[in-house]
DNA sequence: AACCTAACTTAACACTGTTAAGTTTCGGAG
DNA sequence: CTCCGAAACTTAACAGTGTTAAGTTAGGTT
């Protein structure tokens, strides 16, 4: 109650502050309307000050992604009690591409951009979302195996998993990369995902 | 033989002139690193000097893309040789796969990125390799189902080969994007492409 | 009451893509 | 041969970016 806690909870208001900020620009205008400068004017600050709160704009950008995708991997825990791993993979695989396609700029900054090889992947804590996901992927996979029905010939539990989200992201990037482009005809993004996640069950299933 | 054509070839030689400089900062430092005024250090110019033969810097890249994208796919014309249309299909696969992680920014600039709604799409002449890829693709699906290997419940081509291409091209672009996250333990990007194909085949085919 | 540090602002730096204005070069017409 | 006009280029600048060094203010602690 004294005024050390007052600071610190200020101190992380003004953080969440900065943050909703800029995922107002990050949703509204894409990421690159997201500038140090007008996150300022929104919050009624200087530019310096976000310096403050953020090492730099990466890592303020970073620290948005993994703070929605958290948020969305929540959902995550009720599809985790469908029985049946083959109807629990294709809710999966429709969050997923519905994630994606509801924030695609949080999707592109997550899947479709290379990150630098430093990467200091902050081992500290909760550890990082993308990471949870995969895990429940591959918990997917192992019940398919135990429960045998997987092609017996797949012995190696995250290369299948690893089969089964390239496919699923291709049609999430594909569609935020491409959706604009009117030289292909595509079809419905939702026709696609379906066609996706049962080829991927009678490719990889018995 | 008159100066006019010389003019008009030299002005071409620039052109070209520039498009390389702007490749080998593109292959070498990605593309971040390919700025108007290296470009001009390295063609010994004036920064202006590019926007006399190239309207933009958007519009440099995009060449320069649909040039080496172009020239890459002259490789589908030895594919399309390949009889049957199961084995072409894996070749054209392995082929899309190898130019995007040999050319990853190229890749990364044309499928994922995406690109603002207006997209005057130059109806003029040869028309985009882009294009003529996905045709590619509709061919080998077209003659799958006339030789009745298709499963018979596939019966719109543009939805199969949409199908096929975000397969493979989740593989390549997840490998761009991700190849140097180290939480997850990515098996080899050849095992995983192989692993693919076989499901579509599994999967599409009967 | 004095101080000291956290939280902020102002000003600036080194970049970026792009453009307006000025200069050079050079083929073609009188 | 001379002059012209346009094509090809350069210099200087603008408006924007992320980021930092230095200065200022406010408020809890001693």
């Amino acid at each position: 109650m004294g005024p050390r806690e007052r600071r610190e909870r200020e101190r992380e208001e003004i953080r969440t502050r900065i943050l909703d900020a800029a995922r107002e620009l990050f949703a509204s205008e894409g990421v690159e309307s997201v500038t140090m400068r007008r996150i300022a004017d929104r919050i009624e600050y200087s530019p310096t000050a976000i310096y403050f709160h953020f090492r730099d704009k990466e890592s303020l950008l970073a620290e948005l992604c993994d703070y929605d995708f958290r948020n969305f991997a929540h959902g995550f825990t009720v599809i985790a009690q469908i029985p049946d791993p083959v109807e629990r993979l294709r809710a999966a695989g429709r969050a997923y591409v519905e994630f994606g396609l509801t924030n695609p700029s949080h999707y592109r900054l997550m899947f479709m951009t290379p990150k630098p090889v430093n990467e200091k992947t902050d081992k500290s804590g909760k550890g990082n979302p993308e990471e949870d996901a995969y895990a429940f992927l591959k918990g997917v996979v192992h019940d398919l195996k135990t429960q045998g029905r997987l092609r017996e010939d797949l012995t190696d539990p995250d290369l299948v998993a690893q089969t089964i989200w390239a496919t699923i992201h291709g049609v999430v990037s594909l569609e935020i990369a491409k959706c604009n482009d009117e030289w292909v005809e595509f079809r419905p993004v939702d026709a696609r995902t379906e066609q996706v996640l049962t080829m991927v069950e009678k490719g990889l299933l018995r």
